[in-house]
DNA sequence: AATCAAGGACGAAAATAATTTACATGACCT
DNA sequence: AGGTCATGTAAATTATTTTCGTCCTTGATT
């Protein structure tokens, strides 16, 4: 779907004109996204029937095709092409998170399976207990987002980030339960055990997370995101919004299948917080 | 920027035939950013030059400009602009989370002070302690969220979502310490009472809400995020992308301040935490 | 009320520009 | 030597813009 992301991959295939091309789609997406075909070509230094073949090539029908396809791939930069730049100034910091979160969330976007999604809203929906499992710091946020937003839907929900209570809920959880679980890299063993034990005890369990992985071969059913989460310590992993996105996803989607109970929690629950406010109840469910 | 927005602004300056067009713009947006003008110009039942001058009027200098510019701001979907819509598919749903988590992070990208940034920055790289506040669902999150990213800086760290802790920590909090404050409403009374409190023993406080609010106008530096919540009470607020971007873009600028000092730290924490995996150190940290 | 500019919206057709196709060349490999 | 592939040139096609003339609307004048 990410033209610029496919062209990466293709690298290798492309012959010396199309990397020269390349290039200049990588170092300077602005000017090629504008420029015409006799533009482009002329930076290359090639002619403008290789940039129609190089297009093609990508999959493309034709130039104006391609070239939509790469205006919709830089919606804010693309400085994330070039992870090994550190970005410096408050500007490019700012552009490269604001990108980065885009492109994880379009990339989820990308990998959404809606039988799977499906399968997985209709099992929590019916849940008698649902339990949400995620450690490490960002696991452990994705498992209390999953808690806040299905509490608000009058479900009954428990999140932890403890591998030993995880293991011991799971050894307790009942046939109609549903464990979540939350894994960044999938490499988390303790949380795919937990995973494996509920198995035993016939307890529904989802994961997010990468297929490929200990806890993903250990959920009944994984509702994937393949995104590499990049080598730049010094940057928060932008993977979260994906997790995020996927979680706010299968929320509304639960949310819908309740419907009315649904409606009435939420409306509780709000006008609680709106009494402790002051009287503008405007304000959806705030802080 | 988003030109989608622009044209919803202009729509009553436009005649028949370019209402015609916009009509087609927003209902089948992927056709047109497919579309030649031609097919575009017959579709609307108008002539090709009325494209032209359609996309003049709208700020563009040509035809190719202006799909330009569509295909940038139709990156997923376009639901959003018809909030009133209860999407109901699957597809529908994803659609619509993905493209409001987008126009969030797009809408606080936008609305960034690089001035008010720094200083925050440099306050808190200075800090010799930081204390995260928020409170809810959502802000406790973000509250939460800082705390994560930046113990992994080697700062000092503290979060708390408790009104009560909130107070105290801001009456026993020294000079030099800063706290750092989220509020989506920005009507947190006691949050704001918290960061009244902080100000009297000369504690840097920092909120991240609306200006014009009382979390607002009781911190020493606001950094903006001035996006209504919508109303829409079983969708998940899309505004907690905007935070979280909010609080990378921090968080990052932070680290690239402490630069060598937050590398090391990181690489212990990362060290700890793959030596607890089993062998593959290429992933970051993880969950 | 009828008439008459003035101005704007619009389309037809011409002009221009962009893109693609068809074909030719030359490099490289077998 | 022959085949294949990458590439360029030039012609053909297609897309876009410009120019210009018509028609409608509006508002003033008779």
């Amino acid at each position: 779907m990410d033209i610029l992301a496919t062209l990466q991959g293709e690298m290798d295939n492309l012959s010396r004109s199309e990397q020269r091309i390349a290039e200049i789609l990588f170092s300077d997406t602005g000017f090629a996204v504008n420029a015409s075909i006799i533009e482009l070509a002329s930076r290359a230094e090639v002619s403008p029937p290789t940039v129609t073949r190089f297009c093609r090539r990508l999959g493309c029908q034709s130039f104006s095709e391609f070239k939509v396809r790469l205006a919709q791939s830089t919606f804010v930069g693309t400085r994330y092409l070039q992870p090994e730049t550190v970005s410096l100034s408050t500007r490019e910091v700012a552009e490269t998170i604001v990108t980065r979160a885009q492109t994880a969330l379009y990339a989820m976007h990308g990998g959404l399976d809606e039988g799977l999604l499906e399968r997985a809203v209709t099992q929590i929906a019916n849940a008698s207990m649902v339990y949400a499992f995620g450690s490490g710091g960002n696991s452990s946020m994705i498992a209390g987002e999953i808690r806040n937003r299905l509490f608000r839907l009058g479900l009954r929900v428990s999140a932890s980030a403890d591998h030993g209570m995880q293991l011991m809920l799971a050894a307790a959880a009942r046939p109609g339960d549903v464990i979540i679980a939350s894994s960044f890299s999938g490499r988390n063993l303790e949380l795919a055990r937990a995973l494996t034990a509920a198995r035993d005890y016939k307890v529904q369990t989802i994961a997010i997370t990468r297929r490929e992985t200990p806890v993903g071969q250990a959920a009944d059913l994984v509702l994937p995101i393949e995104i590499s989460e990049g080598t730049d310590i010094l940057q928060p992993t932008s993977v979260r919004y994906a997790f995020l996105g996927m979680v706010d996803i299968v929320a509304t989607l639960v949310a819908l299948r309740l419907e009315t109970g649904a409606s009435e929690t939420l409306r509780r629950i709000k006008h609680q917080v709106v009494a402790s406010r002051d009287k503008d109840d405007r304000e959806a469910l705030g802080d």
